[in-house]
RNA sequence: GGUCUGGUAGUUCAGUUGGUUAGAAUACCUGCCUGUCACGCAGGGGGUCGCGGGUUCGAGUCCCGUCCAGACCGCCA
């Protein structure tokens, strides 16, 4: 028996139990007279001692010879201490060790095993496994556990039921880049790894599944992020005989599950807001509302002066930053500096400070009269004290610009608290969505999404126009989910593929066999699917997703700890029928 | 593909205007210490300043290139 006990277990109660722990060595407090070890595993840390008075001199000396890290089996009395430890659990007791066995050395590690460690990111990742020792990310990891139970109790008392579905599949060029995996048996060709079982659960909707879902890697071969993976997993779900009230009633309630028992915060109804809306308010499909700073459009106010950057100008708009009106000129520089980085991309900004005495100060004083600039103030909501940030060009850029204008100031201002939860549903959003280089139009959320009903008709005419049944979940600044109710005729689908430019040759090469299966009694159906990376991080509290997976990959793409990918050999090239045209 | 930031001891970092032998903290090693728990005290070892080139009497410091890491833009149906 390598252990009678955890170390994280054993109370004042247990006093004289003779106990068997096993754990790593995390600190030793060697006195000479008296030498403590703290001993951890998953579940805490118990301290064991071994002195002059009361252990055998060789237990004792042998003790002197450990290191940090070792695995220890030690067998002992549990006693009270004589001083204790208030911020420990088992800081009542200690045990006295009798015999004690190493069941394993460890080298110095490269970085301290402790909450606040003094490793980098890099090396925490060589590392992965010395790094999963300690209390942040082992909690994390736990923590994305509990998620994922309660997604599939939820769930499956919903009558949900998760089905696997391949890996191994085709490879479609709309979308993401696909990984690709070459096939020995069949020379020549590709499996595709999933972007998502997006297909396939349409087809368990066709196979009668009715309520399915899978919690499933997913895999992109797209640039990373500190919120993107290549591969990563999403809770995917689909339904059918739904309309989109519906996936909007079981899925509002899946996450106001999860707020409730993960972080014990109960939400109302989630707020709607259609995607026009998002875009006009915010300049944002996936808005943080747990902050104002909404915008004010401002361009019947404020052109036809004689201020010819907002005369020449698609939209000019401002939002209202709190308290902003006591910056410096070097701050307010400073900002217009920021705006200007390549990143953003403004040429550069306009800012009317919102005086305490009820006057105003503007960089446009020269175009601008008090009573202008009240108008402002009065559609962007500035109060005295306020500082307005106004930017202007095309619409679409200049929209985003402020958005992350507006993104930065929050989060300088540090309205963007972890600990509030705003979920709300962006729905109404275009089907497709121009693509500005290609010229062509492309689906916004994938080719099976189903436009609005009466809708079909202005494909023709103007498709940038047509809306689609399609949701975004929106929690915090971040999109967690989104879905749609899906085409489920084979005339419509066709249609859809027309649009985006598919041959009718090659809508059915890649998606016959989807066509194929309308024709046998689909039913109407639609589905979402979740980030859980994302959505485990965000309910963590935190922005970045790696301390949420186990071996994450770098920005670069890389695992490091495995350095993968690596070149594969010429015998395996040669059995796949593979030849590289760079040297490997 | 692009922008920005960083790379100096095992680790995290400092390093002034280009100037003597490159420092701190922590980790590690040795010794001391009668109740520690971030133990304390004394001492010690430890450096290809990412790599390559250039400017200079002299480069961790300035310039060019390159590699690596991180954040962001493009991209992510």
């Amino acid at each position: 028996m390598y252990r009678s006990h955890t170390c994280g277990e054993l109370r004042a109660t247990d006093n004289t139990t003779e106990v068997i722990l096993s754990g790593w060595v995390q600190t030793i407090r060697d006195k000479g007279f008296v030498l403590w070890i703290d001993l951890r595993d998953r579940y805490g840390i118990t301290q064991l001692v071994f002195d002059e008075e009361r252990s055998s001199k060789a237990v004792l000396e042998a003790a002197k010879d450990v290191g940090r890290e070792y695995v220890l089996q030690v067998k002992g009395t549990v006693i009270e201490r004589a001083s204790k430890n208030p911020n420990l659990p088992t800081g009542d007791i200690e045990i006295l060790v009798s015999e004690f066995k190493v069941l394993n050395n460890a080298l110095t590690p490269p970085f301290t095993i402790e909450d606040v460690t003094d490793g980098g990111e890099d090396l925490r990742m060589k590392y992965r496994y010395l790094d999963i020792r300690r209390n942040p990310v082992k909690e994390n990891l736990i923590f994305r556990h509990k998620v994922t139970m309660e997604v599939r109790k939820y769930l499956s008392e919903k009558e949900f039921i998760e089905v696997e579905t391949p890996y191994l599949i085709k490879s479609t060029p709309e979308g993401a880049r696909d990984f690709v995996v070459p096939s020995r048996m069949n020379e020549g060709q590709f499996y595709a790894l999933p972007q998502s079982p997006q297909t396939f659960k349409q087809l368990l909707m066709v196979g009668g599944m009715d309520r399915y879902f899978q919690i499933v890697k997913c895999f992109r071969d797209e640039d990373l992020r500190a919120d993107r993976q290549p591969e990563f997993t999403q809770i995917d779900c689909e339904m059918a005989f739904v309309e989109q009230e519906d996936i909007l009633g079981v899925f509002e309630g899946l996450t106001r599950h999860l707020l409730q028992e993960i972080k014990g915060v109960q939400v109302g109804d989630f707020p709607r807001i259609t995607y026009d809306e998002a875009m006009r308010r915010y300049g944002n499909d996936k808005p943080d509302i747990r902050f104002g700073m909404e915008f004010g459009e401002l361009n019947t106010v404020a052109q036809h002066k004689d201020f010819n950057v907002f005369n020449t100008a698609e939209l000019v708009v401002g939002i209202a930053v709190p308290d902003g009106a006591s910056y410096t000129r070097k701050e307010i520089d400073a900002l217009v500096d920021w705006v200007r980085r390549p990143q953003v991309g403004a040429k550069g900004m306009v800012y009317v400070k919102c005086n305490p005495d009820g006057t105003y100060k503007s960089s446009v004083d020269k175009f601008y009269d008090q009573e202008d600039l009240a108008q402002w103030a009065k559609i962007t909501g500035a109060k005295a004290g306020d500082l307005i940030c106004v930017l202007s060009g095309s619409v679409n850029e200049t929209r985003a610009q402020l958005s992350a204008l507006r993104m930065e100031m929050a989060t300088r201002l540090q309205l963007r608290k972890a600990a509030v939860f705003a979920p709300l549903w962006v729905t109404d959003f275009p089907l497709l969505e121009l693509d500005e280089e290609t010229g062509r139009y492309h689906a916004m959320h994938h080719p099976f999404t189903a436009p609005k009903p009466g809708q079909i008709s202005m494909l023709e005419k103007d498709p940038g126009a047509v809306k689609a049944n399609a949701y975004d979940l929106v929690l915090n600044g971040n999109e967690i989910g989104g879905g749609s109710i899906r085409i489920y005729d084979r005339a419509t689908q066709e249609v859809m593929f027309k649009h985006l430019g598919f041959s009718e040759e090659e809508a059915k090469a890649q998606f016959g066999f989807l066509m194929d299966a309308f024709q046998y009694g689909a039913p109407p159906h639609g589905g979402i699917a979740f980030g859980l990376d994302r959505l485990v991080a965000i309910l963590g509290g935190q922005e970045t997703i790696r301390d949420f997976i186990a071996f994450p990959k770098n920005n670069s793409g890389r695992d490091v700890m495995i350095d993968a990918p690596a070149p594969i050999d010429e015998d395996q090239l040669k059995e796949l029928s593979l030849k590289l045209s760079v040297p490997s």
